[in-house]
DNA sequence: AATGAATGAGTCTTCATTCAT
DNA sequence: TATGAATGAAGACTCATTCAT
């Protein structure tokens, strides 16, 4: 006689009924988090959009926290897959349209990303809990740097960039992106945050200095 | 005739008592605000640390929020006037060490800013009364951004730098100073996060291009 | 399976747990409104009466007015339904006993009932849901008036009342009780209430102008 | 050097400033009677609203609610006094048309000064000092009722009238206005009170006996 | 005697967590 | 193991009353 699985997961047909309890609770909390910001995010609320009791929650995770890092994380994942689908390679087209595109998609990445970070750095106790958990996913945090700098090596290998340090750079466009995606978040300007993004990479392939 | 102060504020010797209490609430506000976070701050919190009594806040601010906001908007004063100090002017030293200047300035302001600026994006309220209240201040919320752009254009006035458009290169010192405080803030990077700032500025101003 | 139940109605052999502490909250209150009035009613002292926790009442109610309605509408259909039984019907005894009695149950009904109503006119809030709550019961906020009608009906067919309007005899019956147990209520007269009764009937039956 | 005077009444020429001050305070509370309920008066706006300091009230009345009988008392004789003014005098007019117009004058009594005893009745410490307070005025609570059955007795003595017991048709009158003014109040019934007032004075004359 | 800011007990309500079933 | 009602410790806020000035 096997355990009863909630009504929620029957008929879902996996072999392990309870991680698939699991798996439901994380998919609900992931998809309000899209929603509702952290703070607005009740257990009975998660349980309720799940179709699930109250108390189950307690039986896959120690407590609320865990939960929502634990869906924060796989937010985070996913982002970062469809960040990492279909990126120009290094020798197709030109570099500064290549690097329009990256800048394009790490703007968006932040669009999106920025609230659940910023959700987190309140609550430093879910903060580390979070960076643990995305660290211990493959590639780890920082897998949209990787990304910048396998292409920008890859130019430089090609020779259509010169030699030359490449964390600078990667910082740079990081950084401007994400910058633009703050200030729009806050409501500071009014307009598209992606108008900015060609003198972004413009300036960082010809520097301050060119003549025009 | 004048009635009692506070036990806390008594002796201090201030004209205005009244003013004295507002302040010493918004005092400690700010302060814990610097330990603790937004989140994790009671009414009562307050009140025992500041030594007065639970309900004094309602007699100087209409709700929580006020309170917090306005020690918000007084730290994000504090911390745009310690920028604002002894900025490098156009025309001396070099460009280079002038802009490193600045990065260093906007990447201290983050390290400290950011946290309170994320901590209020979880709070759609307070996030808008605190823009509104950066806003009625004196050259508003982009006073770094307006600084750079100010230095920029001097220096191009001299010749030091060839005519152009700011905006993006703003942006990216801005941007790059702020994910390093981030990363950095996230415990996701060990070291100490200005040691980018030279390859950055050096980046800004030769770019990607140059030839080494 | 199931969940627990409170304390408090464990062992009480209902079928429903659940329905047995909502009506344990609405009997509890309904017992403190009977001695306290509904000022000083707070939701801390009817779950301390009740045995139970400070919250569960929100399980129940969506707020502290919906349960103090709800006791109060109970607490009003049970004086309608005691002042529903046995009474006298048109054709039997005489006329004038048969309306004593009506008196006497008015006075009795107006004697508990008047305090719940004027608890409630200072809090229009309150009112107005106690009205619609009355109103959703059968036969509505009036019932004894209802009665009392109907009896004068019954008599009129049977010619042993004279044709014609029964409203104002049915005010009048009811007016009197009313303002007999209000000041009696008041403490601003010291005998029975109940001792002029008599002489309303006789007026009502007879007029001012009778011969005595 | 006498003691100074609150500015609210300095300058209103009384030879009692203290006295002046403790009247205005009672004033202030009565206006603020007429337009909010009881439980909805707080010290503070009692003192905003005359224009003196929060703390007065304490050196003129043991407590607020010392403050608001007194208020209520006023009003009440107040209210007392427009229903004495140009009542009918036996042998004037119709008896019929006479106790009409009382009708009419104790229904607007009722409309006005039940929410008043209504809003007393929850606080049986309010409602004690209201009683007491009235009672201490000249003809105590019953003023109106003296009112009817003195002119009753008038025309009884003029031969209007046969001999007979007044107290019960008095409180028929008082009662019918009173429930009338009550399911009024209470949103319960839709038109105007007073229609019904010329058919209960003509029950009252000729009773329910009579031959149409 | 008047002032009015300070006091702090008390209010309703929410919600993560527990636990009898 | 799932259920979901019960728990009770907070939380923000109000307001009659006090009391230094």
């Amino acid at each position: 006689m096997s355990p009863r699985s909630a009504r929620a997961v029957r008929g879902r047909g996996g072999d392990d009924p309870a991680a698939a309890l699991r798996d439901l609770l994380v998919d609900t909390a992931e998809r309000l988090l899209a929603e509702r910001q952290v703070a607005a995010l009740t257990t009975r609320e998660i349980a309720r959009a799940a179709g699930v009791s109250d108390g189950v929650l307690y039986n896959y995770f120690s407590d609320k926290n865990e939960l929502i890092v634990t869906a924060m994380v796989r937010r985070y994942g996913r982002m970062v897959a469809r960040f990492d689908a279909e990126l120009p390679a290094p020798g197709s087209g030109t570099v500064e349209d290549n690097l329009l595109i990256f800048e394009r998609r790490v703007l968006e990445l932040h669009m999106t990303g920025l609230p659940i970070v910023a959700g987190l750095l309140p609550t430093p106790d879910l903060l580390q809990r979070f960076v643990e958990g995305v660290h211990s996913q493959p590639e780890g945090p920082q897998l949209f740097a990787h990304r910048i700098i396998e292409y920008l090596q890859g130019e430089q290998e090609l020779g259509r960039l010169p030699a030359g340090d490449l964390e600078a750079p990667t910082t740079m466009l990081a950084g401007s992106a994400m910058i633009l995606a703050l200030t729009s978040l806050m409501g500071m300007h009014p307009g598209d945050p992606a108008e900015q993004l060609p003198g972004v990479v413009r300036t960082l392939l010809y520097g301050l200095t060119h003549q025009g």
